[in-house]
DNA sequence: TGTGTTGCTGCAAAGGTTTGCAGCGAAATA
DNA sequence: TATTTCGCTGCAAACCTTTGCAGCAACACA
């Protein structure tokens, strides 16, 4: 049933060879001729079919998307802004999800690697040299982590992390308690350097509590440990940890802020419909998605890995494998207030403190802090 | 540098074609040369191409997935487990989002009916007709709208939306609203029958406010429009919009629920979280994408639409055309009370009032109230 | 010994496309 | 007029698999 270019080539007259140039290189065929193809082609409703190009150009037109976890709101902006910015580039992404497993993960990635033309992973929890091995198999753009030598797009938590740290010592903190992300987060790892230097430069006592499930679930469940610990506020490895302790702590009784400030990490739509509205450090996700595809698909003129052309990507593509780290804004909102001993204050306004380094628009790549590598 | 069959072949010194069946019919070849290829394979890590399988099989193993609005919370629960049912069957997922636009959905659809097995449509906005049109192209499963002679699965909102209004008449409201959903919506249709049916037979007064764009700004922006219209209860067209509505009626000075109920649909994470908790009909998603693919995977031994075996998939392969409606349930938090006229009453547990027809888990495929129309 | 079976393997076509090369007619140049 | 150039088109190989068919050796049976 579907039309193939034999059937276009037999209506039209002509070879398929003229078919397939009348679409791949225009300029190479007869302009009545091309007239011709193009009215048949539409009257039989043909499509090139894709897989079969791709067996011979190498070039598939699709990319894959690996996350780990799709139902976490954190990623669908990002899985929005970067399919449409590789459809807009006439390529189809493939999304698959894996549970914060890293098996699942590398598997994945074996799996996908044959049938597109470069993978984005975001996130992930699998080793560095785990993914080193895999960018040999297929071209990699990594989210959210730093790998040497690899391309990488990650957003600036670490001065995030810092200006919230700044933010509770200028409210009068002075016992600051943070919730770890998941193991083998690098963003985790991140946010908990540059908060552990910020608080100690500011002269506050640090608890680390986790790591932890990155999730509602697995914030609520830390209440009781925060009351332990005795912090006046608390720094979450994301949004979602940070609602789910607000929750937790209001089973115990405590108030937020009156009794704990909580600051959020992420801005997730969520986090301006909760009551108090989340104090919270912007990411920008849907700029890192779109700015992921556009690395991964730089080159894309250069010939694929396939047969005709160059032989293997590696070699004679010296694809640039920049570093891009984009810049994040600490918005506060309700959930921090001065420290319970200096009285309350609960701001009303939504403020935006933007990083030092702050370009035109939120989110537009950047050469911050020493972020972009360029090797 | 990936490893081909030929690779494979020449390694174990044996014929491609005995390479081809060690995977694809393992009993048709020697043990021991079977051991020799699987380790030469191993070695050299091997993997079939999937799309030149395709070209003379007929069946990509790729299935895809077409959204409303990746961002809208709504959906990644039934993205995640869509991908999930369909890995766990080898097939991989194309995910694609349409920006709730019927022409992308349409273009969409062509795009990518050569790379797929399958299309899962989920909640269109074009035309029946087109989607039949469209179904002539690629075998389609239609997610939250009923086609005739298509697969479809749809939740019973019609059901959860009587649930919803006899709960509010019950609260004593006799002035209710209804926010409506996207033009082009089923599910908005559905909505709006049922409650309509449901508000009069209880002698309320029903008032239908919109189509509307399903998002929070949506609710919101309905706020005014909805204290000029004196109800005292809400119903939305989804937990989105009801929270933006809240928001709305807050900044007017109309408070949730003293003043005005509100009632959402979907019940997704968000809901429990925002203040106060919503009451809403839950919506079964994940099991919808889940049932969505296993219906448009039932006959994955068949031959596909391929070359060699019997041509042509709708001739031979009589696929059953089910019609499968999953349950919904209302679940009563804390944005609904009695009407302002009777005092005020604000439940604190969590209830679940199950549909009438309920059948062991929540979201089991199951015949519902003449749902299922096999054909 | 001759015939038929069984178990395994190789051969080659097919699937839909791209692309280097060759061919051909017409126009441009000598 | 003879030769070169140019613009266009056709030929056929190649990409990586799957699969019907044929071949072949070993064995069983009569």
């Amino acid at each position: 049933m579907p039309a193939t270019i034999r059937d276009v080539a037999r209506a039209s007259g002509v070879h398929i060879s003229t078919v397939s140039r009348t679409f791949s290189a225009p300029h190479l065929v007869n302009p009545e001729t091309r007239g011709r193809v193009l009215a048949c082609a539409e009257e039989l409703g043909y499509r090139p079919n894709r897989a079969a190009r791709a067996l011979i150009t190498g070039r598939t037109h699709n990319i894959g998307l690996i996350i780990a976890d799709i139902a976490n709101p954190f990623f669908p902006p990002l899985i929005k802004a970067a399919e449409s910015q590789a459809r807009q580039r006439d390529y189809h992404v493939f999304v698959a999800d894996t549970n914060e497993d890293p098996i699942a993960e590398e598997e994945l990635v074996h799996a996908l690697a044959k049938q597109v033309d470069g993978v984005l992973l975001c996130s992930p929890r699998m080793s560095n040299s785990m993914i080193e091995q895999l960018s040999r198999e297929v071209p990699l753009v990594v989210i959210n982590r730093q790998v040497a030598g690899l391309p990488c797009v990650t957003m600036d938590v670490g001065q995030g992390a810092r200006c919230a740290i700044e933010h509770l010592l200028g409210l009068g903190h002075r016992r600051i308690a943070l919730l770890s992300g998941p193991r083998g987060s690098w963003t985790s790892r991140e946010i908990r350097r540059a908060a552990g230097v910020a608080a100690r430069a500011g002269g506050a006592e640090f608890t680390v509590l986790g790591p932890n499930q990155p999730t509602e679930t697995g914030g609520a469940a830390l209440a009781e440990q925060v009351r332990r610990s005795e912090a006046t506020a608390v720094l979450a490895y994301n949004d979602l940890m940070a609602i789910g302790l607000i929750e937790g702590l209001d089973t115990l009784g405590l108030r937020v802020p009156q009794d704990v400030s909580v600051v959020g990490i992420d801005d997730i739509a969520l986090s301006r419909l909760t009551r108090p509205k989340l104090t919270t450090v912007a990411t920008p996700n849907a700029a890192a998605g779109r700015t992921a595809v556009d690395m991964l698909l730089q080159h894309d003129t250069v010939a694929g890995r396939g047969s005709r052309g160059g032989r293997g990507v590696t070699s004679d593509d010296r694809r640039t494998t920049a570093q891009v780290m984009l810049q994040t804004e600490l918005v506060i909102r309700d959930s921090t207030a001065a420290a319970p001993a200096d009285g309350r204050n609960r701001p009303d306004a939504e403020l935006v403190v933007p990083g030092p380094h702050r370009l035109a628009g939120p989110g537009r790549p950047t050469a911050a802090t020493g972020g972009v590598v360029a090797s």
